[in-house]
DNA sequence: GCGGCTTCAGAAATCGTTTCCTAGCCTTCG
DNA sequence: CGAAGGCTAGGAAACGATTTCTGAAGCCGC
């Protein structure tokens, strides 16, 4: 009498073909089907061909809430950035996306806009949501709901540093070596006055690499005075108004070094605005060397930091958060690399040399760095 | 008997507190706390306070996936747009993912880098994750699949035109009118070889963008020269190509429309490597009117395609098809305005009237258009 | 004072899976 | 030849909610 009901060739509501509708077909137990979907080798060959092609013919489609319900795990891991619309986190989520969806999972991704508050309740939808895990890639979570889910083993990814909690793992960004290889190679070049204009400092990752600038800075000897180092936001405006701060200024520095590659198209274009020419009356370096940089006028020096190492460290350790047999289970940090990119909105700065710029410029690029194609 | 195994001050699964716990809590029924969860009236005001208490005190989130399961409804919007890192997309999903949010639903992201294979098993991930509904910004999927869904009268929307089928909502937006203000606004400059950079003809919005520039030109008494129509494919390196294919015309045209503003980016580049100037040499125009675009130099004359007109019908259209008794739940079709912005890349050509570029170009810009700050 | 109607809360069925447990069958070894 | 043990497949119990149905009050009117 079950079977009559169960067995509904007619399906009780229109589309959803379920589990059980298989299973009659095939004339075998729905949990032989659900065998058979999850590739649990103790079902015989031919059991199994005839649920293939029960599933085949019926279109069955797992229900993937019914699965997370029971199993306790959604496949489904959250990704927060800072923002969206910086060109840096598309191509970062896209890498992301690439890596998860071909290891059966799916993403939710939530953008905070630099606010705190969103970063909170980006969480805890994501939770309500039931992913297996979330990476953050921003900054402002509140140590408190961090505790608990650290209590829960809830699986965390941060950049840079969390809150120094165990059972959370972290990616860290190498800044100091890719900010180095910029000053070097600005130094190099005879600029004596490299002003830093930062990301937002209540940023973990924006502190790093203003400090990271200082030190290197530092190491070659140079103090930067107050006036030379501007807190920015990240984003064009903000790299535009610091700028136009910059310029106001007695002493123009001849070359300056931003936070992120945003930051710097937005100088670009301050300078743009003040007919300052880049590279000759001031050098310009980026960091994250996003797509975009390399068609900015003139094309962007910038520090490199890979998404691709980046994404697939962040899926790596999610999973190994997740999957209690992963190989890298134990490992608690990653390390992402970073590396100047040499183009053409560095340079010489004026009055120095003019003769050696202009035979020299062509060539100097990419000398002990990575060469830009 | 059955009370003493539910009613759990342990949980049998660490960190997972359900509806069972704030009803043994509450002293009531989780039918009760169900009803008061949902805000169905029909519960007497002081229970209702005590199941909130409860569910503040045990730390309640109702299982999304529990929910979605016996209501059939999951409250996720799939969003799928043809290439997460041309900017113009991050910029619409945040507008979004904002009003859905705020509406109560989450949305899934998809992106299909231009390829159609990528758009249908998009399609197929989100259905199986149960969403709503889906949003289709792009091009590229197959008639039997739409055909398929339409039947299961699954909510679908579409940019442009879907295939020919009832029960699809669509967002047409007017590209004419942008194009033909682009036109007019060159042709008054006083250009007569306007080339026109298009995206990749296998998409829907890029062969109605072409069509338009070349009903414009038509009604201008103009005709195109075969080799002034090319084909790019809406990135930077598409247009900087199909500039490069340009430039190495016996007769370059004076200025340049692109169906969108990577392509004008792109554009910008080849001719700034060519050393030709932009606005004097040749005008250059884009079409979406992305952030970035004031912030190019020159800054981008473009076509504006509101995001937030977009997202705003997207998330609208998509709800009229979800909830049956939503107010707009018959209309199929909603309309998108364009309207030109200028900037500096667009100019008179070379060699007419100098002396009045030189006077009147501050001024020009934004006569019957919208004026930029 | 009692019957019927309204109101509100609880019991139980259901959604579509996974997974534990058990029953049968076949093999193997004593 | 019989008992023990290993496979395989099915039955049934979860998972955590919603929702229908049922039943116990309380109130009103006759």
């Amino acid at each position: 009498m079950s079977a009559s009901r169960n067995n509904s060739s007619d399906q009780r509501r229109s589309g959803t073909v379920n589990i059980r509708d298989v299973a009659s077909r095939a004339g075998v137990s729905i949990a032989t089907v659900s065998r058979v979907v999850n590739h649990i080798a103790t079902v015989d060959a031919e059991l199994a061909r005839r649920v293939w092609k029960a599933i085949e013919e019926v279109g069955y489609v797992p229900n993937t809430q019914a699965r997370a319900l029971v199993s306790g795990r959604s496949r489904m891991l959250g990704l927060i950035v800072s923002e969206i619309t910086n060109p840096f986190f598309p191509e970062l989520v896209q890498e992301f996306e690439n890596l998860a969806v071909a290891q059966g999972y799916e993403v939710l991704i939530g953008s905070t806009n630099y606010e705190p508050v969103r970063t909170e309740s980006l969480i805890r939808r994501m939770l309500q949501r039931n992913v297996d895990g979330v990476a953050v890639m921003t900054f402002g979570i509140e140590e408190d709901l961090v505790q608990k889910l650290v209590e829960r083993e809830f699986p965390l990814v941060f950049v840079d540093a969390g809150p120094a909690l165990p059972n959370i793992r972290v990616l860290k960004v190498n800044y100091a070596e890719g900010i180095r290889q910029a000053v070097q190679h600005l130094a190099a070049l005879g600029h004596r006055h490299i002003a830093f204009i930062s990301g937002p400092l209540r940023l973990r990752s924006a502190v790093a690499r203003r400090d990271a600038f200082l030190k290197s800075m530092a190491e070659l000897g140079q103090i930067v005075p107050p006036e030379h180092m501007v807190e920015g936001n990240h984003t064009m405006e903000g790299g535009m108004a610091a700028m136009e701060h910059l310029t106001g200024l007695a002493e123009l520095p001849t070359a300056v070094l931003c936070s992120n590659d945003m930051t710097a198209i937005g100088v670009l274009h301050a300078l743009y605005r003040t007919t300052h020419k880049v590279p000759e009356d001031i050098s310009v370096v980026g960091f994250d060397d996003i797509h975009l940089a390399q068609f900015m006028l003139p094309p962007l020096t910038t520090v490199q930091m890979s998404c691709k190492h980046l994404a697939a460290a962040a899926v790596e350790a999610l999973r190994a958060g997740i999957e209690s047999d992963h190989p890298k289970a134990a490992q608690t940090e990653w390390h992402i690399p970073t590396q100047l990119v040499v183009r053409q909105s560095s340079a010489f700065p004026r009055g120095t040399l003019p003769a050696l710029v202009e035979r020299n410029a062509g060539k100097r690029k990419g000398a002990a760095t990575k060469r830009n194609k």
